[in-house]
DNA sequence: AGAGGTTCTCGGGCGC
DNA sequence: TGCGCCCGAGAACCTC
């Protein structure tokens, strides 16, 4: 599901709904989401009584700051969060509930099961798995075209493949990096070190662009996205490739086409995006 | 039937 | 040989 658009509504819509909530107890009923600690009581045991002061996101995952704790929670493919009374009947797939002393409590529901959480005391969070080697923001001064000039400019890699690795930058998946790509004429099997310096300039624009576009218009909604208030998000109304395989290019009327690239779907337009090495 | 918005690990190949 | 780099496959799961 989420990449970082999504990611950030879900902070947004969730901030209103549990900032100022105290954890009475946790219900873990599928112990592989906890990654750490190890112990799934010791996680439970840490969080009784954290009150949630605040919501953070880095990259694509959520940062939910308490009391004492960091608790780094990453949705991968379908991990949603929700907000209910406590009577409300548990819906199928959910897999931790965090009950507040408000008779409310906030559910972790995913259908796959892929998303992780981490609990780390406050502040150590930043210097360990899976945060510690995050590259930076898309929308901080760190990202810019220098940057991305530095890091791609020896790369031999398929473009796609370094804007997938959140290394790099953080935020970009699927959907996303094949919009930008579009938007930015180049073919997704491009070997980095091959672009022009003008191009990687373009590049980074349009990332930091196309994300903040996403975001202003609460994320895309292709499957089963929603955010933490049950709403759907509007960029999949302006997406101009991903998952558009065979239907004509919104620029030049071509098929858009679909390869694999790094191991995922790629969709681009062959006339808009042509392939130059 | 197989792909799907994510990420990690593994083994193999290549070039220096 | 070793190292760095890159790639693909497979893994974690369930739904349509």
């Amino acid at each position: 599901m989420p990449e970082l658009p999504e990611v950030e509504t879900v902070r947004r819509t969730l901030f209103d709904l549990v900032v100022g909530k105290t954890i009475s107890s946790v219900i873990v009923s599928w112990e592989n989401i906890i990654k750490q600690p190890k112990d799934i009581e010791e996680f439970q045991l840490l969080l009784q009584g954290q009150t949630i002061e605040d919501i953070h996101r880095r990259g694509k995952f959520l940062l939910f700051q308490l009391k004492d704790f960091t608790l780094v929670s990453h949705l991968r493919m379908e991990g949603k969060y929700r907000v209910f009374p406590a009577d409300e009947p548990v819906a199928a797939h959910t897999h931790v509930r965090f009950l507040f002393d408000d008779d409310t409590e906030l559910r972790y529901q995913d259908v796959r099961k892929f998303g992780t959480m981490h609990l780390f005391v406050k502040g150590e969070e930043q210097f360990q798995p899976p945060l510690a080697k995050l590259g930076p923001e898309p929308f901080s001064d760190e990202f810019n075209a220098d940057y991305l000039k530095m890091k791609i400019g020896q790369s031999n890699r398929k473009i796609k493949v370094v804007l997938l690795d959140q290394e790099l930058v953080v935020g970009l998946g699927n959907i996303y990096v094949d919009e930008v790509l579009f938007r930015a004429g180049i073919h997704p099997e491009t070997i980095a070190s091959a672009l022009k310096p003008k191009q990687i300039k373009e590049l980074a624009r349009i990332i930091t662009e196309t994300l903040q576009e996403a975001v202003d218009l609460g994320g895309s909604t292709i499957r089963s996205y929603v955010n933490s208030q049950g709403k759907i998000g509007t960029f999949q109304d302006i997406i101009k490739v991903y998952g558009r395989k065979g239907l004509e290019c919104v620029n030049c009327g071509q098929q858009i086409e679909k390869i694999t690239v790094g191991g995922r779907g790629t969709s681009y337009c062959p006339n808009c995006q042509p392939k130059k090495n």
